[in-house]
RNA sequence: GGUCUCGUAGCUCAGCUGGAUAGAGCAGCUGACUUCUAAUCAGCAGGUCACAGGUUCGAACCCUGUCGGGAUCACCA
């Protein structure tokens, strides 16, 4: 049993034994004792104050005396008001040691039998990815990573919006001004040039609102909207020219993305294509009508009642028979579950859509959807610019690609400023180079939690110094650099009997890791992992200006330090890898 | 207007199911490289945890209300 749960099973054998009052073990409060008082774990013991009805010092007290004798490896402890901070044995922390490190992949769970669909990402294929989606993937991959590290069999999914309107929007502008226009004539990544096209669109149609409100029509319809409606109805109808416009920019853009989505480090398992899902859902509209779920209007649209669930009443078929957006995602859903069986499906999607999910999943229920229990929609915020929000009318939004660019250069310069791999080749240089700016970009965005509205500023995006990827990153790189440097080492870890209190306070840290992913799992929160990486980071940091590792007192001393440094080592490369973050080989 | 959500240092953010004197980083000031990598470490300064009540031995955290920011409430996707 892990030391934690030893002591909360021995407080509560010791209230049972010695205020005849039972608590569970479960309801008991041991957290790591704060830096400034002795001690490794502490007990909280004001809540015992009724059953033993005397003061809290006096109960920690006896407490104390109680675990001391009775746990084995409780050593001592010491009584500060109403918290009982205890001693843990320094044999039970180079067990500890020894133990973590003999373990292949730390904090790996065995597989648990469960399967999780997980879907992201999901873009629109008018125009480039930009930051929005940047948080999204991240969010999205490293959530997918933890769920696999605890155990899941993960699947991961998009559904890529490649029909509607304002894919005709980018096909009609490039058609008028494109001029056969291609990746390769022009040199362009697939996405940016349609999306090129995309403005282009909404430069003409914004061009021709002003002409007709200067001729005093502005309740018109600009003829360049007309014609992009009816090119949607023409790919509706399987218009073989127009449909063979479509798969040509479709291509561009999903090679565009798969560049994007390779350099940002994230994959997935399936994609589906709207263009062959936006008829599905209509099925179960009916199947749902027959049951009464939903109800027909005069006109003959389809609508459920949702007003006993707070959710008002939604339509889920128009009055022409077409699916909405809410009909498709019904019919998204059973797919995805006829093909995985899921046991759980997360949907990373920004908040804007929370009320559509709460929507969607209260429908699935009301089907009668066996898997409706455990929908989760990963709702996360909006990034905003410090000038505000990201506006793609007044061009303001900030690419994906050209801020990985931006990133990896800025890491280019500080490195070379430093010098410190100026004698790599220059392909281990720049391979060096853009791990530790994507870990710049990657660790900005994944540390504030999911939920919250973030601000990002491109200019200090960059983070290099404090609470940065590259600060985890130095911090890895140094300690494999001091095993490096050890050549062979090995010896009696259990010799060493005196750990310093830097020590202990990497072990106490790494004994959480494994409770931090599942805080992560348990809140679908990756900057859990991301902030619990920082803090390992820094007290490594701090061990290592402090103690000497390889010029140690003893040997014992310096195996135990080198075998403290692997397991930490080991432990930020596996926390960084669930952030989607490598590790250079020097820095 | 209804619903949801956020409000913590000048700025960006932590703060686990209520627990010790509310913590980091950046920016500002001060120290530490003949030593295992100074992308580091140590220190100073910076707070009415939006506000007001309530519950509790104990509240940034729970409840109620108020004020501010954002989102959403389409036969749009």
């Amino acid at each position: 049993m892990e030391i934690t749960q030893l002591i909360k099973v021995g407080v509560s054998k010791a209230v049972e034994a010695l205020y005849q009052h039972s608590v569970s073990a479960t309801d008991i409060l041991v957290s790591a004792t704060r830096k400034e008082f002795e001690g490794d774990y502490t007990v909280v013991v004001f809540p015992f104050t009724k059953a033993a009805r005397k003061a809290p010092p006096a109960i920690a007290e006896e407490l104390g005396n109680y675990l001391v004798e009775h746990v084995e490896d409780i050593e001592a402890f010491n009584i500060i008001k109403g918290f009982l901070n205890l001693v843990v044995s320094n044999s039970y922390w180079s067990k500890f040691l020894s133990e973590v490190a003999g373990q292949e992949q730390y904090g790996k769970h065995p597989d648990n039998g469960e399967r999780v669909v997980i879907e992201y990402s999901s873009p629109n294929t008018n125009k480039p990815l930009h930051l929005g989606h940047i948080r999204n993937n991240l969010l999205g991959w490293s959530m997918s990573q933890i769920l696999t590290t605890a155990g899941y069999d993960v699947k991961r999914v998009q559904i890529i919006n490649d029909r509607g309107i304002h894919i005709c929007k980018s096909m009609l502008a490039w058609q008028k001004f494109g001029n056969g226009e291609t990746p390769e004539s022009s040199g362009m990544k697939g996405d940016h040039l349609v999306g090129k096209y995309y403005v282009a669109y909404n430069t003409e149609e914004k061009k021709q609102k002003a002409a007709l409100a200067e001729a005093g029509k502005e309740d018109d319809e600009p003829t360049i909207l007309t014609e992009a409606r009816e090119m949607l109805l023409k790919w509706e109808d399987n218009d073989p020219e127009v449909r063979k416009l479509w798969e040509m920019m479709n291509g561009w853009v999903f090679s565009g993305f798969d560049t994007t989505y390779k350099r940002l480090g994230v994959s997935f398992d399936k994609l589906y294509y709207e263009s062959q899902t936006y008829l599905l859902g209509k099925d179960a509209i009916d199947a749902g009508l027959e049951k009464k779920i939903f109800y027909t209007k005069e006109d003959g649209s389809v609508w459920i009642d949702l007003e006993d669930a707070k959710l008002d009443h939604k339509l889920v078929l128009r009055s022409d028979g077409t699916s909405v957006y809410m009909t498709q995602d019904i019919g998204t859903a059973q797919e995805r579950f006829k093909d995985y069986k899921m046991d759980k499906s997360v949907y990373v999607v920004g908040n804007e859509q929370d009320h559509h999910f709460k929507v969607l999943f209260k429908i699935l229920e009301r089907l009668g959807a066996s898997y409706a229990d455990n929908l989760y929609h990963l709702s996360y915020g909006m990034v905003e610019l410090p000038e505000g929000k990201m506006k793609s009318r007044e061009g303001t939004v900030v690419d994906a690609d050209d801020l990985m660019d931006e990133v990896v250069q800025i890491a280019k310069q500080e490195s070379e400023e430093r010098g410190d791999v100026a004698d790599l080749p220059a392909d281990r240089k720049q391979e060096v180079w853009r791990r530790i700016g994507l870990a710049a970009l990657k660790y900005h965005m994944i540390r504030v939690s999911p939920r919250k509205t973030m601000v990002f500023d491109p200019k200090e995006s960059v983070d290099i110094q404090g609470q940065s990827g590259p600060f985890i990153q130095y911090s890895a790189v140094r300690a494999n650099s001091v095993l490096k440097k050890a050549g062979d080492w090995g010896g009696d870890v259990s010799a060493y009997s005196t750990p310093e209190s830097q020590e202990k306070d990497l072990m106490v840290m790494i004994k959480r890791y494994p409770d931090v992913i599942q805080e992560a799992v348990k809140n679908y929160d990756p900057s859990l992992v991301g902030n619990y990486a920082y803090e390992l980071a820094k007290s490594y940091n701090k061990f290592y200006h402090d103690i000497r590792i390889l010029k140690a007192e003893s040997e014992a001393a310096k195996s135990f330090r080198l075998l403290l440094t692997q397991v930490v080592s080991r432990t930020l490369e596996s926390a960084l890898t669930l952030l989607g973050i490598e590790v250079p080989e020097r820095m």
